[in-house]
DNA sequence: GATTGATCGTGACGATGTCAAGATGTGCGC
DNA sequence: GCGCACATCTTGACATCGTCACGATCAATC
């Protein structure tokens, strides 16, 4: 869990405790675990956080500031994540699908992060500091998707294709409940995120009207 | 604009004016477009209906009632346009096209209703009519998929396929907001929506580790 | 024409976001 | 060592919101 919160002092726990933002970011978080983005409030992290209603407006200015906070250090979790997801492997078709994997995973463990991540109506989205975090990560995805244009198809819109991947991730996350749902009212036995990530991306490598390769799954 | 609201009797305006659940909905899509689905509150509604502000609770039990309603409204609306779309194109391949660039048609035309559709948190998920709503617009992509695997390919994982298309729609319409602001940060010229659609389509219809047949526009 | 039920309004309560003003520590110059 | 400016946090207040109970009003039915 790299990054999920910066090396925390001792916490003197005096009035001016010194590093409350933190404190009030992670609240926020379980908040959102608990209550969901919905019962969300301002009030109820500054409960969590031992600490008066309005410190949190003090330090992060709105609630819109808060949670952008939070999705900003998502998209740091996101970048780093992507990175160790790569990182040693050669082929960069394999490297896609590990990256895909990585950023289903970051959106399994940190589901509150990934709910405020690209929820621009809840945050202020015209942040610089949340742009350069999201413009990283998404700079991990392009730059793989530059790699098979290098050694596979020197045709291959770069921009295109790192966008398609990115688009497909965030609907699967995003739709993920209602497939299950989907799979249960059908009374089909249900597919995994991690399956879904699979058959995604090897659907997009192989085309659809070209014979499948039958669900490789990589080896970890 | 097919089934957008109901066909409105020529409103009685009286004390029980008969059809306060339609008007309260479409003030509701109003409130959204207005404020935003943060923004949106049910005394809000009510004041733009002329009700009082309780009026909303009665005839949908809570918020999430009210954009529940919204929400199915909104599948209705896709389901229709979707099915509008692909009439009367026999290649199934140039139908999933025609769908994909309806879907978005329907993001576009209706984004008060989109906010709210794949919100799970704001709405009753579990509201069978949803359900059904939701189910029966999925139906018509997966009939479309059904109809390219008879054609050219049997092996090809139906479900997979469409669930595949739906992921990259839902999250081509969640991040086209960060694919201009991207644009404008690395001063590209701005790609559009309909575009998008057709260069994603292309690419997973061709697969990406194949030469790519040059962003062929469908003929209207 | 009275009654029953659906429909809508009124009033109230607790909770929330946000602001202003005050209280409390911290660090810096001297 | 001391006072002062500042950052940090609390307190209190206000408008708004969702939701509930209760009352008012209308429509249809017997």
């Amino acid at each position: 869990m790299p990054r999920a919160v910066p090396p925390e002092p001792p916490l003197p726990a005096t009035y001016h405790h010194g590093n409350l933002p933190n404190v009030l970011r992670a609240a926020a978080v379980e908040v959102i675990l608990d209550k969901g983005l919905n019962g969300f409030s301002l009030r109820e992290v500054a409960r969590r956080a031992g600490v008066s209603h309005a410190a949190p407006g003090y330090h992060f200015g709105d609630v819109r500031g808060l949670l952008t906070a939070v999705a900003i250090e998502g998209f740091h979790t996101l970048h780093d994540e992507l990175v160790r997801s790569g990182a040693g492997i050669d082929d960069p078709i394999e490297r896609l699908k590990a990256i895909g994997r990585g950023y289903v995973r970051v959106a399994i463990e940190h589901p509150a992060h990934c709910d405020v991540m690209f929820r621009d109506d809840v945050l202020s989205a015209d942040d610089p500091a949340l742009a350069d975090a999201g413009l990283a990560a998404y700079g991990v995805l392009e730059a793989t998707v530059a790699a098979i244009a290098d050694r596979y198809n020197a045709d291959l819109p770069v921009q295109d294709v790192a966008r398609l991947c990115w688009s497909t991730m965030q609907g699967l996350v995003e739709l993920q409940s209602k497939f299950v749902s989907l799979d249960s009212m059908l009374s089909r036995t249900p597919t995994s995120f991690d399956e879904h990530v699979d058959r995604f991306t090897d659907l997009i490598i192989n085309g659809l009207t070209h014979r499948q390769s039958g669900r490789s799954r990589i080896p970890r």
